[in-house]
RNA sequence: GGUGCGAUAGCCAAGCGGUUAGGCACAGGUCUGCAAAACCUCGUAGAGCGGUUCGACUCCGCUUCGCACCUCCA
């Protein structure tokens, strides 16, 4: 396929990606704080990095994808504290929520998710590194912070001049110990707010600080430098600008070649927040009714790096388009039936489909585009059925590109309804309404249909006859 | 205030200096006893004002509006 190319944000531009090591890749993706349920703008998020990852798959990479779990900092230590646990007992269940909620979105699996609180002593180490580079101090309270003044590239990823810094924020310096406002916490001593959460360190008993985790983690499953590290557009600045400098400052070797970043959720066109009500967690739209790969559709209907407003019309979209999908899919796999694809035989159509949705996923992750090249697929294939000049052979190669595509997208055999059993009784009920229509007794035929449909089953006049379907879906 | 992004047909949403994006909805048609489903067909849209150009939705400038980040929200 076409040479991948990224859009990298620490360049600002679209350059063509080329692993560290050829054929592998090593990718950081910044993971859940696992104080609540996800909700759907931080699924955007994963989602984009699910394709990502199975796009740099699909042009024949292996790759090691590391996701952190945060399990400790100020939100999970207040979560445990106001429901009286320990502090892993309550973001245990939220841990367990969370794979439930990525299977839920054919997301596949990272190779390693590391805990924070399962990597104090690298992350005491990194300190150390740094206070070697003499880029750490300590403060009165026993707290460490990172000198940005003494590392020279600091801002490069955000474009930050960090002598602007200041202007236009919010002051409240008296909360914290440190010579300059724009330092950040690498060790937080222990306050009576963080309860027994502490750990012993060289400075005292405290708890890291939260951007620490990430460099020490990512250096320690995939190294000093690796690929790919993404996460949302508002981790570019300071969370990711901070790993920069703690991984830098420690090694002195460049820490991430491209950085990728998705941009938000809107919801009816605005913020998602709670106070307006619009604020949708992923369960919440499961308890609806919604499918996961209804879900997992629309977050492919916009470019990763574009706003992407969500709607419930665009989840009735997503079903209807995908039902459509679903049809061809089913007509093909018919006609296929247990042919194998010759070579020669594809059609010409279902190749150039697949080249032009290789290309749009080679164009920086263009997933609308990718959309449409499937479609294209969709509505030559039937024509071509629908004027019969498709054979066995033809269908099944279709249907490779079909699965080609959708092993990137995962939206078309994931959850794809099945045939059900068909009972008995419906049956029995749709014997007697064949037997009604070939006595042309249509009152009788109608009869059995409304019966049927009451019985949850809506009944299909083909070609070749009567089919039925639940209904509801 | 600083930095960055955007404004596309009823809705969602892409590419592109001149050649059909796509999906949903609407409308027509095929099929059908009727209906449903399915399938096919169908939209010259590009915030406003200037500029560059033979030609701009696409490049440049300004205006208006919207969004995001600016110390721990994906």
């Amino acid at each position: 396929m076409t040479a991948l190319h990224f859009y990298n944000s620490l360049t600002r531009r679209q350059e063509p990606f080329h692993a560290i090591n050829p054929g592998k890749v090593g990718m950081y993706t910044c993971g859940p704080t696992v104080y609540n349920f996800a909700h759907i703008g931080n699924f955007r998020a994963y989602v984009f990095e699910d394709i990502l990852r199975r796009t740099l798959e699909f042009a024949g990479n292996k790759v090691t994808q590391v996701m952190n779990l945060t399990d400790v900092d100020d939100k999970t230590i207040r979560g445990a504290k106001a429901g009286g646990l320990a502090l892993n007992a309550f973001t245990r269940p939220y841990i367990e929520a969370f794979f439930t909620d990525l299977a839920a979105l054919n997301i596949e699996p990272a190779e390693v998710y590391p805990p924070a609180t399962g990597h104090i002593p690298e992350m005491i180490a990194l300190i150390e590194a740094l206070f070697e580079k003499g880029l750490a101090y300590r403060s009165d309270d026993g707290s460490v912070y990172f000198s940005i003044s003494k590392f020279p590239g600091y801002g490069k990823l955000a474009h930050i001049d960090p002598s602007q810094l200041r202007s236009g924020v919010r002051i409240d310096q008296d909360e914290y110990d440190k010579e300059a406002f724009a330092d950040f916490a690498l060790w937080k001593a222990w306050d009576e707010n963080d309860g027994d959460v502490a750990w012993d360190s060289p400075w005292g008993r405290g708890r890291p600080g939260w951007h620490l985790e990430c460099s020490a983690m990512a250096i320690k499953y995939l190294g000093e430098s690796f690929d790919i590290h993404t996460g949302g557009i508002d981790n570019l600045f300071p969370h990711h600008e901070n790993e920069i400098a703690q991984a830098e400052g420690a090694t002195g070797k460049p820490f991430v070649k491209t950085w990728l970043h998705c941009a938000h959720l809107q919801v009816d066109g605005q913020k998602m927040s709670k106070s307006l009500g619009n604020f949708h967690t992923l369960r919440d739209l499961l308890g609806k009714g919604w499918k996961g790969r209804e879900i997992r559709y629309v977050l492919l209907g916009a470019h990763y790096r574009q706003p992407l407003n969500f709607t419930f019309e665009a989840l009735q979209a997503a079903r209807t388009a995908l039902g459509r999908i679903d049809e061809c899919f089913s007509a093909l796999e018919a006609l296929a039936g247990s042919a194998v694809a010759l070579p020669g035989e594809a059609p010409a159509f279902a190749g150039e489909a697949l080249e032009r949705f290789a290309a749009a996923l080679a164009d920086d992750l263009n997933t609308p585009e990718a959309l449409s090249a499937l479609f294209s697929l969709v509505k030559t294939a039937n024509i071509a059925l629908a004027e019969n000049i498709l054979m066995p052979a033809g269908a099944s190669a279709a249907l490779d590109a079909f699965r080609r595509m959708d092993s990137v997208l995962g939206v078309i055999a994931f959850e794809r309804p099945r045939a059900e059993n068909i009972p008995e009784a419906v049956l029995a009920l749709l014997g007697q309404r064949g037997q009604a229509r070939a006595d042309r007794q249509w009152q009788e035929s109608d009869r059995i249909r409304d019966l049927l449909l009451e019985m949850g089953w809506v009944v299909r006049d083909g070609k070749d006859g009567q089919t039925v379907k639940k209904a509801g879906r």
